[in-house]
DNA sequence: CTTGAACCTATAGTTGCTAGAGGACGTAGA
DNA sequence: TCTACGTCCTCTAGCAACTATAGGTTCAAG
């Protein structure tokens, strides 16, 4: 049995994230020490490593909720796990692409100033004039409230 | 005179974010018309496109601020604003690395299941053995409170 | 002159934590 | 046995950067 702070040394969690993970259900309630504190089996550090691996891959905690649920449930058809990692590989691509096109317009934009002044500097006049620039961005807002 | 809306549709924001921007001392408190509504000059369309602008490039709100009030006063040597310019490079330098590691790992997760069962599923198991990941990823917290 | 879209304020909710206050527990040494 | 210190407990509030909701006003078209 761990206490909260070995589960946490030992999976790379911090101890009020574990508690925020019980909090909103994620991991189950722990069991307790005579003195109220909260005790750990293997199976729980199993969950949390695979919270935390699936965090770092970029899974919302609503995803890996249902992958969690998934897993509690071998017997079921895989498709639906299979479906959250293709859409979760589809956001990383869109995001990877998105991020591509923004380094090369920060490059361009930091190359060199042209001036030693602010009223020449290429960095503000890139972000001031976007027909500057060359890249196609999705819209921020779509406006109207 | 543009009013919220107008101004919304032809920056591509949406008009309770205009709002948020002026609370938060982005943009300055709009003049207003004889019923109260916020109405917006050519000057603050340019301030909020440049907003706009810098936050598709991945600014911070602190960013921004900072380079707006750099833009404020031309005489200025430009250095600050490289420098700006040049930290949102390296975090979307740093990102991008982070990103394609992942896609990597995605794909390697996604590309078939060994059954169809979650039993046999690829998508489970890598998530929950962190020793069949290749990648190396930040810890996601040090541990201890 | 009425309808309905667009506006107003103010407050609360979102995601995924993190920080702080104020106190209890647990263990090692004097 | 005492005491000190690190770890634990709960609870509440805060962070970014918005978004949503409620409940009311204004404005332009028909």
């Amino acid at each position: 049995m761990l206490t909260i702070g070995k589960l946490g040394t030992s999976t790379g969690v911090k101890v009020p994230t574990i508690r925020y993970y019980e909090q909103i259900g994620l991991l189950p309630e722990a069991e307790r020490s005579a003195g109220n504190q909260r005790l750990y089996t293997h199976k729980a550090h199993e969950r949390l490593a695979f919270i935390r691996h699936a965090r770092e891959l970029g899974f919302s905690l609503e995803a890996i909720r249902d992958l969690l649920s998934l897993s509690d449930d071998p017997d079921q058809p895989c498709a639906a796990a299979d479906a959250i990692a293709k859409a979760q590989l589809a956001e990383v691509e869109s995001r990877l692409a998105r991020l591509t096109a923004l380094k090369t317009e920060l490059e361009r934009m930091v190359v060199q100033c042209a001036g030693d002044r602010i009223s020449d500097c290429r960095v503000i006049e890139v972000l001031g004039d976007h027909s500057l620039c060359v890249t196609n961005h999705p819209t921020i807002g779509d406006a109207g409230q």
